[in-house]
DNA sequence: ATACTTTGTACGAAGTGTGGACAATATGCT
DNA sequence: AGCATATTGTCCACACTTCGTACAAAGTAT
């Protein structure tokens, strides 16, 4: 039950209608693929006949194409259609501490061409760099179809309606408006999100169900930080400045330990990558110079190798890991309560010891649910598909093409 | 950026675009009221002539009536048009620890008969009682016009789709199904929504503005529970199992007081009334007895008392009043942080204090708050009209009739 | 061959908003 | 008083929707 916000609202034209069925068919299309004109009435409990031209009017947007001739029991076989990405394509870009990934992938988020390179702090020469990149990109690839945009992941705040970077401190980036920038110098749209929320984006549109996709769900990104999107009712929570979701910094204990955030007890200080590993060590975070913060990132020792040597019996190992994953419950109680998902997605190099601490976290999150079903929210490892950030970077461009209209 | 649910979706039929204007037009009158039918082109961007068929359709369904003749400066005076909000009235009912509340009211909210009584405990004569009341209450005060539901409030959680009662421990009530019951009793639709959401619902549905209405906001009401509604485009977070919202039991410290929930350090067992109290006389929460906590609710000392304590010069009143006011503060950073609304309306014995407490709730606020626009979220105060839980009892009847129709 | 089934298209009917014309109503100016 | 001007509210042809039905196309079963 929705409210109509008298102040700026969308009233029905007559091709209001037609806009939303087209759009509807489309998506029907990208669910059930290969799917027939017959079929896609029966989908949507509409006629044949309107059926047949909202599929027109999809060919003639070249959205869809008519595939072959498919099977049939009895009577006419139908002619299957399929979405049309293949030939649509995104340059999507993650910008980490140490490096940079450039992908140039189709709108189902199928690689095409991807490179990494050591990150360019300074944003001139960034935006000069990745322009000239790009173009060469498509040049070595022999890359014919239209780029369609391009779409960026930052860790960090990022105002995506503006497309500027509030402040990501691991790049030491504040307040830069990159997407013009960028988009003046290679002239295609760009779009900017944050990484935790792109990887949201990725599962919310690039993810194609064998499963029902959940409307409501959200994404636990674990990692050097905390990343973590919303969504509710098939949209990803912005809020009112475009920076709700940051759940990292909810607190677990005020008088806990210090966090890169400047607060003190946030749920990343105790379950990120970071976390972990001082817990192992002895580090004390609150005491830890920058420059040391900066070797740990650097350092040859990872969570990964913490994990191994849990596996391999290191009982100090295990004791951290298993804390941490028990911090990683308590605050995914405050998720559930909060927000009360259908299911949430974990993400991170800690899920990589998944079997391990699945108990501890089950448990944690029971403890503090307020309901038992709350308590028995599904805990899924996100997609071990390859660059999800690239993949949610790529969703920023090509997620317009499906998303409902607006309307009232 | 809204994605279409291709499990359950609606596709337009040929007066879907009808629909959806009559209601933005129905919504334009309520917020510009008296409008005439030419203003309320202009403010849709509609021809006279849509205006003029929508108009008469609302006329037909009752749902607007034509008043006086305005005035204009120029030409042909307009008829102006108002919501006919007077003859619909609601049965709206605040259910509490010690009193319940009947108010009937017309879907604008205004009363027109009130009664309070000892609550009833037990189920089945709490729902013949309310029958009963309600047919008396008719006859006694005339009521002429039809009574379209009966909404309810109650102080614990709700499953609002089922109208089941999940747990109202104030109440002792637990797995109740009393929608049911009292529909069967009365023969009435009825609907029941936890106290905090209801107060939500009024201040999204009721309060006719001044100001803009914001579109996205969080409701927190302090009382002997701490009750939290959140609102994302218009719409009131509700969740997978419609138990979302829950702030209240965000924990501030994993180490902190027990709550009533059976956790710990939960932002409620910070701020509640209670809470103060305990503060105040040294209690200790964690040991309180249950009889005692009994007591407390019951005892005469409230923290009305202890507030004017605080300003008559109690050291150890504003202490505990201020302590209060912090941890109030340090926990709207969190609301701030995860949903970033427009604003937040606080409500509650405390807000009675808020000349003392404003600066210590903003410094608090500001201190674990993400960005600086997020430390600087408006705090409002909840209108001081009255009954605002038996306001929201009734917008779960009058909401309805205004909301957006569901599209794609 | 004939009956039957399914797919895809065509067409009139009914329901929309769009844009312009027009009557009704009131004010200001000559 | 008469006319120009301005605003409100209605009406109508038109373009664009979906809806229901009819029908051709294309295949299987007997």
């Amino acid at each position: 039950m929705r409210k109509i916000n008298t102040r700026d609202f969308r009233v029905a034209t007559r091709s209001t209608s037609r806009d939303i069925n087209r759009r509807i068919a489309l998506n029907v299309i990208h669910e059930h693929q290969p799917i027939s004109r017959a079929e896609l009435a029966r989908q949507m409990n509409v006629t044949r006949g309107v059926a047949g031209v909202l599929v027109q009017e999809l060919l003639d947007q070249d959205l869809i194409y008519e595939g072959a001739t498919g099977e049939a029991a009895f009577g006419r076989k139908p002619t299957l259609l399929h979405i049309k990405s293949h030939d649509r394509l995104v340059v999507a870009v993650d910008i980490r501490f140490s490096k940079t990934f450039v992908m140039v992938c189709d709108f189902s988020g199928r690689q095409l061409a991807l490179e990494a390179y050591d990150t360019i702090f300074s944003i001139p020469e960034f935006v000069r760099d990745l322009a000239a990149r790009v173009r060469r990109l498509i040049k070595t690839h022999a890359i014919t179809a239209g780029i369609e945009g391009i779409g960026l992941a930052v860790p960090g705040m990022v105002d995506q309606r503006t497309g500027r970077i509030l402040n990501a401190p691991a790049l030491g980036w504040r307040a830069v408006d990159l997407r013009n920038q960028l988009a003046a110098a290679t002239g295609l749209p760009v779009e900017i999100e944050n990484s935790g929320r792109a990887c949201t984006l990725a599962l919310l549109w690039l993810e194609r169900g064998e499963t029902t996709q959940p409307q409501n769900f959200v994404y636990v990104g674990v990692s050097d930080g905390v990343g973590v999107g919303i969504v509710v009712n098939g949209e990803l929570l912005r809020g009112s400045d475009h920076i709700a979701g940051e759940f990292a910094h909810v607190p677990l204990n005020l008088d806990g330990p210090r966090c890169m955030c400047g607060a003190s007890g946030c749920w990343e200080s105790y379950i990120s990558n970071l976390a972990t590993l001082s817990r192992y060590f002895g580090w004390d975070l609150s005491k830890l110079s920058p420059n040391k913060l900066h070797d740990a990132k650097q350092g040859s020792f990872t969570v990964l190798d913490l994990i191994a040597r849990a596996r391999a019996g290191d009982a100090k190992a295990m004791a951290a890991v298993q804390t941490t994953a028990r911090f990683l419950g308590l605050g995914l109680a405050t998720v559930v309560n909060v927000i009360n998902p259908e299911c949430i997605y974990l993400d991170g190099e800690i899920t990589t010891a998944w079997d391990l601490i699945e108990t501890t976290v089950t448990l944690a999150l029971g403890e503090r649910a307020l309901t038992e079903r709350g308590g028995q929210t599904p805990l899924h490892i996100a997609s071990t598909q390859e660059y999800p950030r690239l993949r949610g970077a790529a969703a920023l461009i090509a997620a317009p093409t499906f998303a409902a209209p607006r309307v009232a």
